[in-house]
DNA sequence: GGTAGGATGGGCT
DNA sequence: GCCCATCCTACCC
């Protein structure tokens, strides 16, 4: 498969959910490497106690309040970046966590950033893995994925996707909410 | 097949 | 000082 098109803006200026199921099946590209997203999870506004949007504007989370099509990565646990993208209108807090990829092109090149995987499986399968699998780091926090290195496509083979939903891994608060997205079935997934 | 525990550092109280 | 949107290894069935 080739890629498509470069997602527009109007794409991720949607609400938070629309964005995290329908970036299912695209195409997630940086530099030599490339993946079809599989799982995605999302983390609201207002309410949503997990977000990190959830306690205002700081130099964190400026990004997530900003306009939309652009990346979020921040240090997770010490050791780990995680790749979001923003969502919604400006001025209102939204991003998509991208949690794991099926890997398409520039698998080698993975490989090599990812020693300890085994199988293809292990490669992108959990969002610190991923990130580390395409070379990204906080260095592309506030990234346009509408233009440079990093950006999303749509397949030129799109395939008919069923959509498990279930809630987010790995957070305390809001813990039952049903905001995690992934193609039921794939074996890419970090879990089913 | 499964899971408990440790590594490791930034963000915020 | 506490809390993490994680991953890997060792160890145990």
């Amino acid at each position: 498969m080739a890629f498509g098109r470069i997602l527009a803006r109007a794409f991720y200026e949607r609400s938070t959910v629309e964005v995290a199921k329908d970036l299912l099946g695209k195409v997630l590209v940086h530099g030599p490497a490339a993946g079809i997203i599989v799982e995605t999870e999302a983390y609201l506004g207002g309410d949503d106690l997990a977000s990190h949007s959830a306690r205002g504007v700081t130099d964190r989370t400026r990004v997530i309040f900003g306009p939309p099509g652009h990346a979020y990565v921040y240090l997770v646990y010490g050791m780990y970046e995680c790749l979001n993208m923003v969502a919604e209108p400006e001025g209102q807090a939204g991003c998509v966590l991208i949690r794991a990829m099926e890997p398409v092109f520039g698998i080698e090149h993975m490989r090599k950033l990812r020693p300890n995987a085994k199988k293809l499986e292990d490669l992108a399968s959990g969002p610190g893995k991923l990130t580390l699998a395409l070379g990204i780091t906080r260095a592309q926090n506030g990234a346009d994925l509408t233009k440079g290195g990093l950006v999303v496509r749509a397949p030129l083979e799109p395939r008919r996707v069923e959509i498990l939903v279930t809630p987010r891994i790995g957070i305390r608060h809001c813990a039952d909410w049903p905001l995690r997205f992934v193609v039921k079935g794939n074996r890419f997934v970090s879990k089913q």
